[in-house]
DNA sequence: CTTGACCTTCCAGTAACGGGAACCTTTACT
DNA sequence: AGTAAAGGTTCCCGTTACTGGAAGGTCAAG
């Protein structure tokens, strides 16, 4: 299979799966043309990737899914330790958006939005208002 | 004043007001001995992007909140519409990672998460099951 | 006079690709 | 056979907003 056949198998587009490839996930054949010759394997484990991608999980812990799913004794609590850690970061950054979003939901709401110069906004970043965080 | 004590009065780490220094922040003057030197205004313009920086804003925002705030005649509802869309952003992230949370969350509880192999976390990244997203 | 705390510039690396140049191969059509 | 489009290749730069580190000049204290 020929690259483009496999972005399209996959889901991922070629120059991901090249990038893929420079850093180890998969290792296709080279035809006598140079073009790469990517078999089954390549494109679930791609198709994998795409998934887990898509799914939050970083190109660290893709490697480490990774090599347990190609372990055929792995425990699922492993698996799931991988999991539960990308889910306390998402949770974290969830909770870290929701902080910010409700800081700068006030100052907007502060903010009558007018032609006038004067603006809440602007009062808190510069600082004046003393108030803000503590 | 030394880089170090505008670090200090800003919050900013030394390295970041440099670089912001090359992007175009702050012109501070230089000593005989080829020290920054900085000035009040410098300072207030760093806590200020500390400030903004912190509640999320790109360098590309703090550019437009920033010359919004050296305009004296700027009108509020210009700021309010910088501050606006960041907030539309935020809300797509979090909107974004709270259905990765729930996906990734149902996956989780149904993984045992014990020494056996089989795992739903896997067969779901592997795509066998064909009801996932759908 | 030397140590240590500052300061300087410059280079490399981060995450995970995307864009685009310059070039080769295959396929299809006239 | 000629040629043009489509697809492949490598290589390098750009992205975000810094951070770490090397190599080296400067300044205050003991």
């Amino acid at each position: 299979m020929n690259i483009g056949d496999v972005a399209e198998a996959s889901g991922l587009p070629a120059k991901t799966i090249r990038y893929y490839e420079e850093i180890g996930f998969v290792r296709p054949a080279r035809g006598r043309n140079g073009y790469r010759d990517f078999g089954e394997t390549d494109v679930h484990k791609l198709a994998f990737l795409a998934r887990a991608r898509s799914l939050g999980f970083s190109i660290h812990d893709c490697r480490a899914l990774l090599s347990l799913y190609e372990d055929r004794a792995r425990a699922s609590s492993d698996v799931k330790a991988v999991a539960e850690h990308h889910l306390r970061r998402i949770d974290a950054k969830i909770a870290e958006l929701e902080g910010l979003r409700n800081t700068l939901a006030r100052l907007v709401a502060r903010c009558h939005g007018d032609h006038r110069p004067d603006c809440p906004i602007l009062d808190d970043l510069a600082g004046s208002s003393r108030r803000r965080g503590e």
